[in-house]
DNA sequence: ACGGATTGTAAAGGTTCCCTAACGTCCGGT
DNA sequence: ACCGGACGTTAGGGAACCTTTACAATCCGT
């Protein structure tokens, strides 16, 4: 079915994963693999192997992109996010349902879609969610978590990485509090567990721990 | 992998064949969508049972959709169009690329994505080559085959069907010739095997007597 | 240092969707 | 009346991708 020098889906899927669990910091294992795509660890495994067979990746000393499994997970990443900015920016769809949708289109937008989109929304640098766009000329900015920041002070939100997408519901909550990137707040309190206070364009709202340091935020 | 509610695309694609064989007047039987869909004739066998037990399509005295299968076909069908209109009124896609891109996106676009899309573009009733997007308020022009019009008569082009699609590069031919709907022209000569020059926008261009038969005109 | 959790793999199997080869049926023209 | 073609179906098979069950290896806290 896929043409020649096109690439299953499955095999996109999983480059895509790989890359994300990178940019995510976590420990790029079979088991995260399984976990992010819901997926029995078998699978995986016998995909690992399918994937290196074809040169997508090597697995001597932990997993890890070849040049061409890079170059395809960069263009599923990058068709993901301009999909994404495409989805909210025009057709103003939330988060979550972007999200979901530039999960299926990412397999389907050709080269020439990826262009036009990108020459149509102003070759955007992130997706919603402050996630920078391979191929763009994304600048990352100097930023921490935040749960880094002290009570009291300002910050503004820079990026909601891709692991918080895995959080059943996170993501429309933190669209509908007004915690999206570009936005600024400031840190009313910090409870012993590590959930955060924050107050957002007149509001407040509680982060918890986890989403509190994987969130970034600029000063 | 189908969430509930959802169809696979096979069974999408299949219905919506059906549709489009109906529309353009073709016998629906199975030898026919073996064709268009470019599988063996073992293959749509096989399928029409599964269609069948899903309730889509009833076999009894030829191949029909059930209301079910009408619904499906339809939706995959409208956003098909949409798609199209899409790609080549705001994405700048040519006909050729536009119709495979859709016939991929028509398998991933939800009903939000769907309803955001008719809007953006103010509910067309048409896709780029004049067929009539379902759901839509399109109201059947008097249109005639472009063979039935007489040497020296002018016309409207008003519709290529699907049919056309599947000669290739056909679809690039006519869009390049000027031959797209709404542009109108003159029937300049017939030759006795049926092959038509016509005179649009300037210029000169021969048509063969299949294509003639199919696309609708009115004066 | 040990026992429980985490991780990877092997085995066996299932579904979906497709293929080729081969057969039987039916229909229209000579 | 017969024969070639078009059509549908049976039989057998295969690739992609997933599952559950079960078993080894490895990591880690007390």
């Amino acid at each position: 079915m896929p043409a020649a020098g096109e690439h299953h889906p499955a095999f996109e899927e999983y480059c895509e994963c790989i890359f994300e669990l990178k940019e995510d910091d976590v420990d790029v294992i079979q088991a995260r693999i399984a976990e992010r795509l819901q997926v029995s660890r078998p699978a995986v495994s016998e995909m690992m192997r399918r994937l290196e067979s074809e040169g997508l990746i090597t697995t001597d000393g932990g997993i890890r992109l070849t040049r061409a499994g890079q170059d395809l997970a960069e263009r599923v990443v990058r068709r993901h996010r301009l999909a994404e900015r495409f989805l909210t920016d025009v057709l103003q769809l939330s988060w979550a349902e972007a999200h979901h949708e530039a999960g299926r289109w990412e397999h389907v937008m050709s080269e020439s879609v990826e262009a036009a989109m990108d020459r149509l929304l102003g070759s955007p640098t992130t997706c919603p969610h402050g996630n920078p766009i391979p191929g763009s000329d994304y600048i990352e900015p100097d930023a921490s978590p935040l749960s880094s920041v002290d009570v009291g002070a300002k910050f503004v939100i820079s990026r909601i990485p891709e692991e918080l997408e895995f959080t059943p519901g996170l993501l429309e909550f933190l669209e509908e509090s007004a915690l999206v990137p570009g936005t600024n707040g400031t840190v009313t309190a910090i409870s012993p567990d590590g959930t955060l206070t924050l107050e957002i364009g007149g509001h407040h709202v509680g982060v918890g721990a986890f989403a509190s340091s994987r969130i970034l935020v600029s000063a």
